[in-house]
DNA sequence: CTGTAGACCTGGAGGC
DNA sequence: TGCCTCCAGGTCTACA
């Protein structure tokens, strides 16, 4: 499920119930994620407050006054909030955060390619978070940089706007849309960009991404997708997945192609360089 | 440094 | 039904 609208609908979903708690404990019946989980998760969040929430990329960070409590949903990871104890644990329920009596937060990820990490160290200067690009929504990311950031490189553009160390939060299915959106070819190598085409390209990344944050947000006011799945957010897609069907624009049939082991889907009437 | 392929892992869909 | 193959929202690591 996580693109970075996900990932900010679920931090927003599970915020109201665990801002200001305390853990209780902490069960972990799969360490197994993309690294081992810590086995002394229980011994370090034991009684400590979640001072607040915040996402950063594609993680969500948990603010304790000792460190920090770092989650990845992976391709398949989701969180819940469990408000009925009773309710049996899934399967794929790999850690079990209990905040008091009746409430916990349960880390779901089939895939296991998620990661749940404690880091104690300046999250800035964290291996994982030091080479991360800026946030896609924020005045940084703006057509300049992209401009900059594009010249004398070879790669696809639709790449280039994936690699997290350029901009975070942007994963396949929103690198689809927004090149659609912007009638920019998905192959195109990114050195080929014009400003123009930057400021188009920022432009809809940006308004691709609000507007699924917004569509999430209202699925997530609802308490019932906090407890059950999220699922996923049905926002409107335009090209994604759409093979051998026509084009909203021009109506003629999309390619599915593949660009650095990635699906792509494009227009090959609207969508050139 | 740049760019690409493989790896991690499970489940669902579709073909036979 | 069952088995097989392919595909999936991410991203680190190894290698040319």
């Amino acid at each position: 499920m996580p693109e970075l609208p996900e990932v900010e609908t679920c931090k927003n979903g599970i915020t109201p119930y665990l801002i200001h708690k305390k853990i209780s404990s902490v069960q972990i019946r799969q360490s197994k994620l993309r690294w081992q989980v810590p086995d002394n998760l229980h011994e370090i969040l034991v009684n400590q407050q979640i001072l607040n929430i915040t996402r950063r990329a594609k993680y969500i960070i948990l603010h304790f006054h000792h460190g920090y409590l770092i989650i990845h949903l992976g391709m398949s990871g989701h969180l819940k909030i469990i408000n009925d104890p009773s309710i049996a644990l899934g399967k794929h329920d790999h850690v079990i955060f209990n905040i008091d009596s009746d409430i916990s937060l349960r880390y779901h990820d089939p895939r296991k390619f998620g990661c749940i990490l404690w880091v104690q160290e300046n999250l800035n200067q964290y291996k994982l978070f030091k080479h991360l690009g800026p946030e896609p929504l924020e005045q940084h990311f703006n057509a300049e940089y992209l401009y900059k950031k594009s010249r004398n490189k070879n790669i696809a553009i639709k790449s280039l706007i994936m690699d997290q160390t350029v901009v975070v939060g942007i994963g396949n299915i929103y690198a689809n849309e927004a090149l659609f959106l912007s009638f920019i070819h998905p192959a195109m190598p990114s050195k080929l960009l014009s400003m123009h085409q930057c400021q188009n390209l920022v432009h809809y990344c940006k308004n691709v991404l609000i507007n699924a944050i917004k569509q999430g947000g209202t699925t997530l006011s609802d308490f019932k997708n906090v407890l059950g799945k999220p699922g996923y957010f049905k926002q409107e897609l335009h090209i994604y997945g759409k093979k051998n069907l026509p084009c909203i624009r021009c109506h003629t049939q999309i390619q599915h192609i593949k660009i650095g082991q990635r699906s792509s889907f494009f227009c090959p009437q609207c969508q050139t360089y």
